[in-house]
DNA sequence: CTATTTATTTAGCGATCGCTACAAATCGCA
DNA sequence: TGCGATTTGTAGCGATCGCTAAATAAATAG
C-alpha cells in the first residue's frame, strides 16, 4: 500500500527554509499595495525573503504567484463575508453589512486600501490576465445576486424587481467604493456612500 | 519690442514633420487602453508614427506626456459634460443626466471601455502619478458638490441635506461605472445602474 | 560511507525599459 | 551659397525586467 498521508509525507532532498505561506502573505501585500505590473520580482523578493530561484521553484512563475496571491486573498474575503451574506435575516440587511463590512475592509489602517481584487490590472496591458480578474469580479455580483433572489423568493421584494440589476448596481458601488479607499476616502465617507446607496433599495408594495 | 505673436512665430529651424495634436491623439487612446505603466515607448512610438527622439522633444518626457494626454482627455470631458451640469433644469436632473451620459461614454464602441481618468494608477508603484490622479478624481466629485450645492440653494432638496455625502456617492458609482465598462458591462446594465442610483436621491419633504 | 534528491546562493542571461548622442536633413536668414 | 537653428532617423546607452544555469548545502535512501 502507498503512502499517501499528508501529514507526514517525509520529502526527499533538502528542506525548504522558509515558510511558503508566510512568503505568499507578504507577496500578496506588494501585489495588492503596487498591483501586478508595479510590482517587480526584486520586490517581491525582497518583501518575501527569499531569492528569484526560491521563487520559482515554489510558485512557478511571476503571474502564477500573483493568481495564488489573489486566491489567497479572496479565501479571506469569502470566508469573513460569506456568512454575513447567508446569515443576514434579510436581503436588504445582508447587502447592506456586506457594504458596511467592505467600508471598513477597504480602509483598514494596517493593509493595503482598497480591494485587491477590485483594483487589479484595470488598465493594464496584460489581456490574458485582465479576463481573468473580470470573471472573478463578476463572481461577486454572482453572490450578491443569488442572496437578492432568496429575498425576492421570501418576498421580501416586489414582485417583478430586476434581481439582475440590482446586483449589477450594488457590485458597481462595491468596485467605486475600492477606488474611493484607494483615492484616500475615510471609512466615515465609505459608510456613508454605502448608506445612500441602501435608499436605493426597492420599496416594498404597500 | 520683442515679437511676442502666437500667430504667425515663424520658427528658425527645421519643422515638425508630424501633427502634435494628432500624435497627442493616438498617445493618449495607448495609455486609456493600457494605462501608464502598461504603455511602453515603443507601444507610444508606434501608435504616433514618430520615433523616440520626436517624442522627447515635443513633449518631454513619459510622464509628461501622459499628463498631457490625461488633459486632452478631461478637457474634452469637461467641455461635453461641464454644460450638461450646468443646464440641466434641476441638481437631480443634472446628476441623472451626467450618469447616463457617463454610461454612453463608458461603453462606446470605438473608444477603450471606461473612463481613462478612473481607471488611471488605481494600484501602481508611481506614487506621485497616483496621488495627482486622486486628486483630479477629486476635482470631479467637486463639480458634482457644486451642483447639488445649488439645487439645494434652490431648494430642491430638503434643509440639512449632507450635500458633501451625496457628492461622494454619485462620485463613487462613477468610479465604479468606469470599472464596470472596463469588465465588458454593456451600456444598458450601466444605465440601469445609474437609474437605480438616482433612487438614492433624498426625497422632498412633504 | 556513497548516491540521490531538493533547496539555496551567486551570478548573470537575453530582452526590454526609458531615454539620448549623433549626424544627416530641412528650414529661415544673411 | 553658406550659417545657425531645429527635427529627423539610426543606433545604442545604462538600468531594470522576468527568469535561470551552475555550484554548493542539506536532507533521505541504501
Amino acid at each position: 500500500m502507498k503512502r499517501t498521508d499528508a501529514s507526514a509525507p517525509r520529502l526527499r532532498g533538502r528542506p525548504r527554509g522558509f515558510d511558503r505561506e508566510a512568503a505568499l502573505e507578504r507577496a500578496m501585500e506588494v501585489f495588492w499595495r503596487q498591483g501586478y505590473e508595479g510590482s517587480s520580482i526584486a520586490d517581491l523578493t525582497r518583501a518575501m525573503r527569499i531569492n528569484p530561484p526560491s521563487l520559482y521553484a515554489a510558485f512557478g512563475d511571476k503571474e502564477r504567484l500573483y493568481l495564488e496571491a489573489l486566491e489567497r486573498y479572496q479565501q479571506g474575503r469569502r470566508d469573513h463575508l460569506g456568512p454575513l451574506l447567508d446569515q443576514a435575516p434579510t436581503a436588504r440587511q445582508a447587502i447592506e453589512r456586506l457594504l458596511l463590512e467592505a467600508a471598513r475592509l477597504y480602509a483598514q489602517p494596517d493593509a493595503p486600501r482598497g480591494c485587491m481584487l477590485m483594483l487589479s490590472c484595470t488598465a493594464c496591458a496584460e489581456t490574458s490576465l485582465q479576463s481573468q480578474l473580470a470573471k472573478r469580479r463578476a463572481d461577486v455580483k454572482k453572490a450578491l445576486k443569488a442572496r437578492i433572489e432568496r429575498g425576492l423568493a421570501a418576498s421580501e421584494l416586489p414582485r417583478g424587481t430586476d434581481v439582475d440589476a440590482l446586483a449589477d448596481f450594488y457590485t458597481t458601488l462595491l468596485k467605486g467604493m475600492a477606488l474611493q479607499a484607494r483615492d484616500g476616502a475615510s471609512r466615515r465617507s465609505l459608510v456613508a456612500a454605502a448608506e445612500a446607496a441602501m435608499r436605493a433599495w426597492p420599496a416594498r408594495r404597500r
